[in-house]
DNA sequence: GATCGAATGTAGCATCCGCTACGGAAGCTG
DNA sequence: CAGCTTCCGTAGCGGATGCTACATTCGATC
C-alpha cells in the first residue's frame, strides 16, 4: 500500500471517529481536516470532493457496524422476540447509541434523497436487515423486516425521551 | 387581531407549506422570507429570530397533524393490529408522505439535542403517541408506544426503499 | 397639519462554505 | 544535476448564513 493509500485510510478512520462522536452537524471541509490533522486542501487533493470523502467513512462504518455486532452477540441464531431483547441490551450496555444517533441523522437527510446520505443510509439498513435475518431461525427469516421496524422505532422514542414499549424481561 | 398577528399567521402558514413541500433543507432566512412574500428583515422583525418562527411553524404542523388524522380515521377506537393498518394505509392514499418525511428529518435534527428542532420533535411525538392512545381500546392503552415504534420503522422502512414487514391485508 | 409609533427598505457585518489557482518543496529517475 | 511527479501551504473566490444599524415611509391620533 503507497503512502498516499495509507494516508487515505488513516483519514477515512479519523473522520469516522469524529462523525461517530460528534454526528453530521460539524462535517465542514476545515474541521474534518483539523480533526486529520490536515488541511482541507489535502482532503479535496485525496478524496476529489467532501462527499466523496464522506461516503468512504459511511462504509467504513458500515463495514464496522455487522463486525461489532457479531463480537458482541455471537453467531447463535435465536426467536425473534429474543433476539430484539438482546439488541436493545445491547444497545443499553455497549457503545452503540452515539452509532445510533448517528443513524438517525443519516436517515434524516436521507428521507430527501440527498447523497451521500441516501446511499449510505440505504447500505447500512440493508446490511443491518441481512445481519437480523442471519440471526433469526431460518424458518422465520421472513420476520427480519418487522424486527427491524420494531427496534427503530423503540430505538427513536428512545432518542426522544417518549415512552418505551413495555417488553417481558429477560 | 391585530395586522400584526394576522400577518404573523400568514407567514406561519406559508413556512409550514414550505416546510412540508420542501423539507428542513431549503430554510435560510431569505428563502423562507421569498416563500412569505416578504424580506428577512420583516421575518426578524416579527418573530425575533429564525428559530422563533422555525419553532411556530412546527407548532402549527403538530396542530394540523392531529386534526388531519381525525378527518380521516374518525374518532372510533379499534384493536391494535386494525388501528395499524389503518394509519398505515392513510398514509399511503392520504397526503401525508411528505410530512412523514419532514418527520424524520426533524427527528434526525432532535437526536442530536439542537433547538428547536428537539423540543418540536417531542412535542410531535408526543401529539402522536397521545393521539394512537385515543384510538385504541381503553384496556389497551398501554399499547400505544408499541404500535407507534411498529409504525415509525415500518416507515423508516418504506422510506429507504427497503423491505416492509409483510402484513395481514385489511 | 404636527406628531409619534409601527412598519419596512437598503446596506452591510462577520463568518462560514466547498473548492481552486498558483507556486514551492521533496523525492525519485534519467 | 535535470526533469518530472507527488505532495502540500497560502490565499482567495463567490456565495450563503443569521442578524443589525440606520433611515425612511405610512397611517392613525391629537
Amino acid at each position: 500500500m503507497t503512502r498516499s493509500e495509507e494516508k487515505r485510510e488513516a483519514f477515512v478512520e479519523a473522520v469516522v471517529a469524529h462523525l461517530v462522536s460528534e454526528g453530521l452537524a460539524d462535517t465542514g471541509l476545515r474541521s474534518l481536516a483539523r480533526v486529520c490533522g490536515t488541511s482541507d486542501r489535502m482532503l479535496i487533493y485525496h478524496f476529489g470532493s467532501k462527499d466523496a470523502l464522506l461516503e468512504q467513512a459511511f462504509g467504513a462504518i458500515v463495514a464496522g457496524l455487522t463486525a461489532q455486532l457479531d463480537a458482541l452477540l455471537g453467531p447463535r441464531r435465536r426467536a425473534p422476540a429474543r433476539l430484539l431483547e438482546d439488541l436493545l441490551a445491547a444497545v443499553d450496555r455497549g457503545p452503540f447509541l452515539p452509532v445510533v444517533r448517528l443513524w438517525f441523522e443519516l436517515v434524516g437527510r436521507a428521507v430527501t434523497g440527498e447523497e451521500p446520505y441516501r446511499a449510505s443510509a440505504r447500505a447500512l439498513g440493508e446490511r443491518w436487515l441481512a445481519w437480523i435475518e442471519a440471526h433469526l431461525p431460518r424458518d422465520r427469516a421472513d420476520r427480519a423486516p418487522e424486527l427491524f421496524a420494531t427496534l427503530e422505532g423503540t430505538l427513536m422514542l428512545r432518542l426522544l425521551d417518549l415512552p418505551e414499549p413495555e417488553r417481558p424481561h429477560a
